[in-house]
Parts: structure tokens; sequence; C-alpha cells
RNA sequence: GUGGGUGUAGCUCAGUUGGUUAGAGCACCAGAUUGUGGUUCUGGGGGCCGGGGGUUCGAAUCCCCUCACUCACCCCA
């Protein structure tokens, strides 16, 4: 292939085609998803993965990354331009809003699957066009929801067999506490302006919170010397905090509280966590999440409660194939890209007659195929074993005229003759 | 946006101090007598060595530029 011919067009940097064999991973992960956010109470949302472009300004935060540089905002019609959705947890929180559950049903449980739109530059486990998985409770200040979530969230993994995931809980305050928080941490961490590295003197006024997750050695051990966030929580975030890690221990849902773990979406409030695991590249986060408690109020709703997370579906698979990878055991089931029965023709002549059998048998519903590449009956076998055929159906001149059907087993080699089509398709159903 | 690494057949990679028609494994296709697979054997197709420029008698191999991919940083799932 001439790939400096300019008619050579490839995939926008940071796509990926995910094809069938892949595709199975991927349907067995939302299959695992979907399972336990049900059982959990959960039920899918669809939300559109264009939205005004205010939502996110307004929801991520306007000095953040995300909105600042990485979303594909596009004009609409005059004087507004649209988005394409870097995250859900707003949209979702929009259209709560939009229809006003608040009156009726206000407590309410969302889960969503789908492609999110990132633009920056692409590494392991992330991409521009990527997908995330996440559940949202909506209309509660309950600390048990935040425990809840997360259990939902490990509960995926350990269906997906995920083996040395951990789970990191902090908490950052709420609206009352974090302002009082910052300017202290502020005025702590200027004390020590030089030493710290060229990024952090910039997140002193940018986002203070953000030297605390720090990888550069010096600031490391700065932030040892001011003081963390949960001695300047209020009285009923550390309550709220209090609960939380009480929860944890009455599931034996194992955990580890790190103090430097903030988040980069304005909108979190008091817990916050994320499920991280070391099969991922230098960023080992694989979902996140924690409460949101202003967020709907943000975008012009009543106050109201919320906890969710989001877990990056390919950093979650990443993690998935390291741990099998490790354990080589399970071999991935390829079954259903396998038909049951491949047909293969004699000759040219008797191929109409082998289109007829084939759509005869695709109506009781096995999966049947055959060859439509003009090749020799040889080369049809062989494909049929190829692709894992786990029947045959030889059709010649002769079985024509007799009126039978020459049906073999491609395992055992056993061959069976017979006129009777239901009887030929009970016996490959009766095989599987 | 910034930094490092890599770019040779569909895939994974070899290619010696620059020297004639660029290789392997896997994959693909075809044969090994009469209508039939899986193992084996034989043969075959397929690469202007990412692109452009330069040095040289001669470059996949050296130099420059460019593009792409990749890892990492910022930020984030």
């Amino acid at each position: 292939m001439d790939k400096g011919n300019d008619k050579y067009v490839k995939a926008p940097l940071g796509m990926k085609d995910i094809f069938p064999d892949e595709r199975l991973l991927w349907t067995e992960m939302e299959n695992a998803a979907r399972e336990e956010f049900e059982i959990a109470g959960y039920h899918e949302i669809r939300t559109p993965v264009f939205e005004d472009t205010r939502l996110f300004v307004r929801s991520i935060g306007e000095t953040t990354d995300i909105v600042e540089k990485e979303m594909y905002t596009f004009g609409d019609t005059a004087g507004s331009t649209i988005t394409l959705r870097p995250e859900n947890t707003a949209p979702v929180m929009r259209a709560y809003l939009e229809y006003e559950l608040f009156k009726t049903k206000k407590f309410r449980k969302f889960y969503y699957i789908g492609p999110m739109f990132r633009k920056e530059r692409p590494q392991a486990g992330r991409l521009r066009q990527f997908h995330q998985m996440g559940i949202e409770a909506i209309g509660s200040y309950d600390p048990l929801l935040d425990v809840e979530t997360i259990k939902v969230a490990t509960r995926v993994y350990d269906r997906l067999g995920l083996d040395g995931y951990v789970v990191k809980v902090n908490t950052i305050g709420c609206e009352k506490c974090r302002p009082g928080y910052r300017a202290i941490l502020k005025e702590e961490l200027l004390q020590y302006k030089d030493e710290l590295c060229e990024l952090c003197k910039a997140r002193i006024e940018r986002n203070v919170f953000r030297v605390l997750d720090c990888k550069n050695k010096k600031c490391k051990e700065i932030r040892q010397n001011v003081s963390n966030t949960e001695d300047h929580t209020c009285s009923d975030c550390r309550d709220h905090f209090k609960t939380v890690k009480g929860a944890f221990d009455d599931i034996n849902l194992e955990y580890t509280i790190d103090p430097h773990l903030v988040r980069g979406l304005d909108y979190y409030t008091k817990t916050v966590y994320e499920i991280t695991h070391p099969a991922m590249g230098a960023r080992d986060t694989i979902c996140a999440g924690g409460r949101y408690d202003n967020l709907i109020s943000d975008i012009g709703g009543p106050p109201t409660g919320a906890v969710g997370f989001a877990a990056g579906m390919e950093a979650s698979m990443i993690a998935v194939l390291k741990t099998r990878e490790n354990n080589k055991n399970s071999q991935p089931d390829t079954s259903s890209l396998s038909p049951d029965v491949y047909i293969v023709s004699i000759s040219a002549e008797t191929r109409n007659h082998c289109f007829k059998l084939l759509n005869e048998l695709r109506l009781s519903g096995l999966s049947v195929d055959m060859d439509y590449e003009s090749r020799t009956p040889k080369a049809q076998m062989k494909v049929a074993n190829k692709i894992n055929s786990r029947f045959t159906i030889i059709m010649g001149p002769d079985e024509i005229e007799k009126g039978v059907i020459k049906l073999k087993n491609m395992q055992t080699g056993d061959e069976t003759f017979s006129g009777d089509t239901d009887k030929i398709i009970q016996i490959v159903k009766g095989n599987k």
C-alpha cells in the first residue's frame, strides 16, 4: 500500500479502532459493569455526546486544563458553541436538572457507559477518544453512599478477576472549610517557595492543592512540613469522613487513606477517591470519583448532594489484561466469533443449493457461513478449520442427487448423512 | 504545548566497520493423484528500508530537515 498517496487517510491522533477479537473484552467489561450497577440499583442513562460548552466551563472549572485547552469545541448556531463531552458527570447532572427530577423523584441512581473526548497528547491508556463507565447517586448527602459507590467499582473489578488494585481515599473539605485551608496551605507553602519545583511555584497561585501530589522529590519533602487536609476540615466534614471510614470497615472493604489525594476537577467536595493499579504507566489511576455536593447548584439547580465515579475503560483493560497475562490460565473465550456450521460447496454448480441451505439453517438460529471467495473444496475446509467452525456440511452433486446432507464434526472427524434437515439442526444444537 | 525513544514485508524483528538482485519467523496464497481441514514438506506473492535533502564511486546503514508513532511531563479516567 502506498502510504504516501494523498488518498491515504488514517484515524485521527488518539483515536483507536476496536476489532472483533478485541471487542470481546469490551463486551465482557460492559456486561460485568452493567450487572453490578443494576444489582446496586443504578440504571442506565444515555446523554448526548455533545453539550452546550457552558455546561463544562461551569462544572469542571474555568481554570482547569480540560476546559482551557483540552475540549473539542465547535461553533453551533450563531453565538453558541457545543463541546464533545470530556466527562459525563456534568451531563448527567444537567439531565437531572433539566427534567426537574428533584421535584418528583429526588433521589436517583444512574449509570453510563460511553466515549469521552479530550484533546491531549495520547499516552499509555490515555487516548483522545476514550471510554468511561460510571455511576452517579444524586439527591443525598449520606456518607454511606460514598462507600457504596466505591464498593460497586471494586465489585466490577473483582468480577473481571483484577488483582492488585488499591483503593485510596481522602477528604478535601467542603465550601465552608476548603477556602480556609486553601489560604493556610498557600501561606505555608510560600515559605518554601524557592525550594519548590517551577511547576509548583505556579501551582501555589493556580491550584495549591496540586502541590500535595507533585511527584518532585523536594516537593514531597516540603509537604511533610505543611498541615494536611484532615487537620483543617470542619466538624461536618470530619463527621462525614468518620462515617465513611466506619462503613469501609463494616463491609470489610480494604482501603488506604491518602492525605495527598486531590482532584483536578473543581466540583469535588468532601470524599474523594481513586482506584489505582500498578500495571499502568506513570499515571496509574483506573477509576476515580468522589462527592460533588455543589455541582448541581453550580449549574443553576437547588442544593443537591451527589456522589459517583468514572472508570477509564482502556486503563482498566490494561490492568485486567496484565492480570490475565500473569495468571496465564484463563484463555479468552472466542467461540462467539466462530460459526456453528461452515458449508463447503464442491463445485460452482452446487453453490446456489448451499446458499439456500445456509439461509434455511440460519432461520433455526444457528450461525452458518460459506465461501464467497471461489475457493476450492480443500481451501474451504481449511477456512472452516481456521475459523474454528464446529461443523461443516459438504455439499456436492452426489448429496443433491440423493437429497441428503453430509455433516462433519470438525473435532472428531465423524461424518453423518441425513435427508432430514431438522435432524441435522438437532445434532448441531445438541453438540454445543 | 514540552522532553526522550523508535520508524526495514500484514505482524514481531535481524541487517555486521556504508559495497552488487534487503532477510527470518509468524500470517497469507498454491501444490504434495481421484470431492475434505488440523501436523509435515515444497513453492509463491508481498518492502523504492516513514518522507525529503546532503556526504560518497556507492547508504536501510553517516549528517541535516520533516512527518508519524510511542513513552513521559503539564492535566486527567
